[in-house]
RNA sequence: GGCCCUAUGGUCAAGCGGUUAAGACACCGCCCUUUCACGGCGGUAACCCGGGUUCGAAUCCCGGUAGGGUCA
């Protein structure tokens, strides 16, 4: 039953510290919490353990200690459709997705935000280090307080009506307080390990997680000017700006060496030697399917800071828009790591005001 | 075939009678991290073989083996 008084909101619980406090924090403030545990990945981990189910069994603990109603809610079929076949496709296309931001966009921002409303949700609340406002009219995203942990990045897809929707309960809480917190409260995800990996998935030896799902191509290592350096065990193992896994070692200057690209046709992986080499960095990037939190850009043509990938430092860039859903973003500075198909975010100060996918880099 | 070089960890490469035998890259581990990466820290790992010389040899000498160069 809904208190007739009472906002609603249906907090997705992953198991974690972080969702466990925020479901604390808005039991705290009076609100009508219910816990809801996702379910979307049928699989074990690579150790044989269901992880799925022992997160489960930490919500079941904390929602029981916070005194919360919980449930499980399946969305494999969701998330295997709008999601890894994502994912799968832009890796067939020799690409680097992140399949974490299309998952906000996709599963919990959508399928969920849909579930909860079926449960009487006024608002969905997650444990994501996010921050949100209103300013005239229009809901804003913005950067946790935790600087050091803040998430909007993966938020980027997000569109008004979904942050509309949203609450952030650890916007301008730290990591840390969320710990003593949990603490405090004799929580069981109280040190729990933060969880790393695609969300859902987790951690995993990615190539061979990769190599269930795709056939692996072996071919050659060449360098930018042909020079044959080595074999490659399947250009989708690797991205734009690794170094680690190429085997490469000893040769030339002794420097490391990098990915700068792929030649599908020929099946190369292209790498360059030395941090430094100036085949790394490009001046400009198009994306594609970008999409703005407002629902509508700033303006066809701006200037303000980027990510190319989460946790990095933001990058000042120069944006116009090319034609419908598409930008060209020019760096201030050149950049190295540009991977087709990771998400590029833009950012004024603490708004985070949307993104889209990498399609190309430019020299 | 003659002559001349070279021979150290996975790779490249210091060393030039007494060293815990550098370093880099690779690899592995940890940390970082809701993507993939980057990054930080740490670790494993070597003197081609056989004889000498010497108190003592990766270092000097001889032979062998292997690779490279060169000469008719």
């Amino acid at each position: 039953m809904k208190a007739k008084n009472k906002t609603r909101i249906v907090i997705g619980m992953s198991g974690g510290v972080d969702s466990s406090v925020a479901a604390f924090l808005l039991k705290e403030e009076g609100y009508d919490v219910i816990g809801v545990f996702m379910k979307n990945w049928e699989e074990k981990d690579d150790e044989g353990y269901c992880t799925a189910l022992e997160d489960f069994e930490d919500v079941v603990e904390v929602s029981e200690k916070l005194e919360l109603p919980y449930e499980l809610v399946n969305f494999e079929k969701e998330y295997w459709d709008r999601v890894f076949t994502y994912f799968l496709d832009e890796y067939k296309r020799g690409r680097t997705p992140n399949p974490d931001v299309m998952c906000n966009k996709e599963i919990k921002f959508k399928a969920f935000l849909e579930h909860a409303e079926t449960m009487g949700a006024d608002f969905i609340a997650m444990g994501h280090y996010a921050a949100k406002d209103i300013k005239d009219g229009k809901h804003r995203l913005l950067r946790a307080k935790d600087l050091n942990k803040d998430q909007s990045y993966f938020l980027c897809g997000l569109n008004q009506m979904q942050i509309s929707k949203a609450i952030f309960p650890l916007a301008e809480v730290t990591k840390p307080e969320v710990r003593e917190i949990a603490e405090r409260l004799d929580l069981s995800t109280a040190k729990k390990k933060d969880s790393t990996g695609i969300c859902f998935i987790g951690e995993r030896d990615f190539n061979a997680f990769l190599d269930r799902f795709l056939p692996a191509q072996p071919g050659k290592i060449v360098t930018s000017a042909g020079e044959v350096m080595g074999d490659h065990e399947g250009l989708l193992y690797y991205t734009i700006g690794q170094r680690k896994g190429l085997g490469i070692g000893g040769k030339g200057s002794g420097e490391p060496w990098f990915v700068i690209g792929k030649e599908l046709e020929r099946n190369e992986l292209i790498v360059v030697q030395g941090k430094n080499n100036p085949l790394r960095f490009k001046s400009a990037l198009e994306a594609e399917r970008v999409t703005w939190v407002a629902d509508e850009p700033p303006a066809e043509s701006f200037t303000c800071t980027a990510k190319f990938r989460y946790r990095q430092p933001d990058q000042g860039v120069d944006v116009r828009r090319i034609e419908n859903d598409r930008w060209l973003v020019t760096f201030h500075e050149k950049q190295a790591g540009i991977a087709p198909g990771q998400v590029v975010a833009f950012y004024v100060e603490r708004v985070c005001l949307g993104g889209g996918i990498i399609d190309f880099a430019i020299e």
